[in-house]
RNA sequence: GGCGGCGUAGCUCAGCUGGUCAGAGCGGGGAUCUCAUAAGUCCCAGGUCGGAGGUUCGAGUCCUCCCGCCGCCA
């Protein structure tokens, strides 16, 4: 087991992590991709490792968390479209950074009352919730895997150390009179696991019952004892935060969303337990063996667990992509329970809003990401319709990157709701392999290689020459066949590239970075065929034909160039693809810090100019990027139509 | 019921503080080159910018009302 890097056993438990069968924390320091690679080589791959965190640097690494998903389901679209979301972000901060310093966390929530009865059901006996759990989170660890996710850790809502974490929050908010014993009345529906007032119920058709106006389930009026936790007490604070710090909530308008949610009356306490009488499937709640801590409560707070509570090396979250649906619970909730965990004060009836601390303990997320969903023929996506998508299907049938390419081109905007088609799936999986992989075979093909063969300068002087606007050899007014000026504009716009990009991702516009990469390839598909270095010279000339050959030559280098920019850039979004086309480039490690993906002024950039000399004479072999070209579903789709 | 948002070419949508704003992409139709294992390129959309009023020299762009969707809250 030589390792070539030092690490550090990270959770309390000094177990050595090869034989530790569930859950084990690694931190390991100054490594690199040998040690990830290793470890996926293993048996059981990384799945007994719940977290491994890759450090480079003294900076606070970036912590970036999914929604953990509630496993009852199978996993849907949308649950892979909070992954992919997610994954983009991370994969595009190791390329900010030039690290992995990068902590990302996906996971299931457990506890509750749905996996309570589903599991006696399953079973027909109680006591077998963790091993119904451990199935059923496996298959959200699976999709995760599939679609190539970046995850570092996968976090379970069961397990010990998230236990602890609870109790822990627990207990100091309890401490500071942040809880409170109440008694909780309602309507409280089973399947909906929740209570709903008055307004929220209404008498069913047939007479004889209550029922939720959302969601249609029974309910029935219920009394108990509960805890509460004040967030009432925490409101000012909150609002404060959101109107000041404008990144706080993305994209802005589920911002305003938030400021309306706090901006109403009052901020209601919330119940945050349930008598262990009904629910026995959770955290029982510390010191009172009567009362579990209610689901949201304990889920909320795996990004603390995750970020290895209570040590902060890496709290707080810098962004937390979440489902609009849940954006009250991650922008209310939990902001007041980090708030009431970092106040030094306790609650008084006196002063009863809680000011936030200057310097928290626990800070806020810098930033919630909020995405709308997918629909299906313009309708939420339900069993009932039977209009739900398999991811995993899906990503057998079209490819794992063209899925990913799809989900962020369409849904990258996050706000509207975006609706799922085979149809617009395969235009995009059109899109992108007519603009990248066809262009890729363009430029690479043999034909253009054997022209290219008869040209004299090198790879770096012909982008050089280009960036420049420069001819070789140096004419006064070049003939409309050879006209460099076209592969200027090409490389002008290549080289704006990256730091639009920057710009869009640094907002989190990713769907917007995808409009850039694709209008920079279309422009190249253009300037390919306006060139067209395939052509024959139109002289017999000697001249005339060497001059026509360093044309091609540069086309083609220009080409390359673009191919290596667009996959730096890509990558985030589809890794994969992305580093098939760095590799044929010759790109080394597949990895390029997107601040040497272009390099202007053609100095000082060694690893460029190693690979632009690697050009000279390089094959640059001709793959396939993409499955075959889908033409026929549309049309098939549309013969129906018409015959219908 | 309250608050907020949306309604622009067949589809998906751009249109910031009112004056080249009537657009892009896709689909569809036509043409064309041929380097491409998967093609590329060019041309073609006459949509009363949901409806009706109003402000203004001038309004998808501001105001009012109405219609239709969608959120959040009650």
């Amino acid at each position: 087991m030589a390792f070539p890097a030092r690490f550090t056993l990270y959770s309390a438990r000094e177990l050595p992590y090869n034989t530790c069968p569930s859950m084990i924390h690694l931190r390991l320091r100054g490594c690199n991709r040998s040690i990830l690679r290793f470890l996926k080589s293993r048996p059981n791959g990384t799945r007994n490792i719940s977290s491994l965190s890759l450090s480079s640097s003294a900076a606070k690494p970036y912590y970036i968390t999914t929604p953990i998903f509630y496993p009852n389901a199978a996993p849907h679209i949308g649950h892979l479209y909070s992954l992919v979301a997610a994954d983009v972000f991370a994969r595009y901060e190791r390329l900010r950074r030039g690290s992995n310093d990068v902590r990302f966390l996906a996971g299931t929530d457990e506890h509750g009352m749905k996996i309570q009865k589903a599991a006696r059901v399953h079973f027909g006996q109680i006591g077998r919730e963790k091993e119904f759990c451990d199935a059923l989170s496996e298959r959200f660890r699976d999709l995760s895997e599939k679609a190539n996710i970046s995850n570092t850790c996968f976090m379970r809502t069961t397990s010990q150390e998230h236990r602890r974490t609870v109790e822990d929050v627990w207990r100091r908010l309890d401490g500071k009179g942040f809880i409170y014993k109440g008694k909780y009345e309602g309507w409280y529906s089973i399947t909906d696991e929740c209570f709903y007032t008055d307004a929220q119920v209404t008498t069913d058709p047939s007479g004889t019952q209550k029922v939720s106006v959302e969601t249609g389930a029974v309910v029935e009026w219920t009394s108990e004892e509960n805890y509460m936790f004040r967030l009432s007490a925490f409101r000012d604070a909150l609002r404060k935060h959101y109107i000041t710090d404008h990144r706080s909530v993305q994209p802005s308008q589920y911002r305003e969303d938030v400021l309306r949610m706090l901006g109403d009356d009052v901020l209601e306490d919330i119940s945050i337990s349930r008598p262990r009488s009904r629910l026995e499937w959770g955290v029982q709640v510390p010191a009172d063996p009567s009362q579990t801590v209610y689901v949201w409560f304990d889920a909320l707070l795996i990004y603390l667990t995750g970020a290895g509570y209570p040590d902060k090396s890496f709290w707080p979250a810098d962004l937390q992509v979440i489902g609009k649906d849940i954006l009250r619970f991650h922008a209310i909730y939990l902001p007041a329970i980090l708030l009431g965990l970092s106040t030094p004060h306790s609650y008084s009836p006196a002063s009863p809003q809680v000011p936030a601390p200057q310097t928290p303990a626990m800070p806020l997320a810098h930033t919630l990401l909020s995405h709308a969903h997918w629909t299906s023929g313009q309708k939420k996506m339900s069993k009932s319709l039977g209009n739900v998508a398999d991811p995993l299907e899906v990503m057998d049938e079209w490819g794992v990157d063209v899925v990913r390419y799809y989900m962020m081109r369409v849904g990258g905007k996050w706000r509207d709701d975006a609706d799922w088609s085979t149809e617009q799936l395969e235009k995009h999986h059109n899109e992108i392999q007519s603009l990248l992989g066809n262009y890729f075979l363009r430029i690479t093909s043999k034909a253009l290689r054997a022209i290219v063969e008869k040209a004299s300068p090198d790879p770096k002087e012909c982008l050089s020459a280009a960036a420049q606007g420069r001819h070789i050899p140096p004419i006064e007014t070049p003939k409309e066949e050879h006209n460099w000026d076209t592969n200027t504009a090409l490389l002008r716009d290549v080289f704006d590239l990256p730091s639009k990009f920057h710009a869009c991702m640094n907002n989190f516009e990713a769907g917007k970075a995808l409009e850039h990469i694709v209008e920079v390839l279309s422009q190249a598909n253009l300037v390919l065929t306006t060139n067209a270095p395939w052509a024959t010279p139109k002289s017999d000339d000697v001249a005339e034909v060497k001059r026509h050959a360093n044309f091609a030559l540069g086309t083609r280098v220009v080409g390359l160039e673009t191919l290596r920019v667009v996959a730096g850039c890509l990558e985030p979004f589809m890794p994969d693809i992305s580093n098939k086309v760095q590799e044929a480039l010759g790109v080394e490690g597949g990895v390029l810090r997107l601040d040497a993906v272009a390099n202007r002024d053609f100095s000082g950039g060694e690893r460029l100019e190693e690979f632009w000399a690697r050009w000279k004479g390089m094959e640059v072999q001709s793959i396939k990027l993409f499955g075959p070209r889908r033409g026929n579903i549309v049309k098939e789709i549309v013969k129906k139509r018409k015959s219908a």
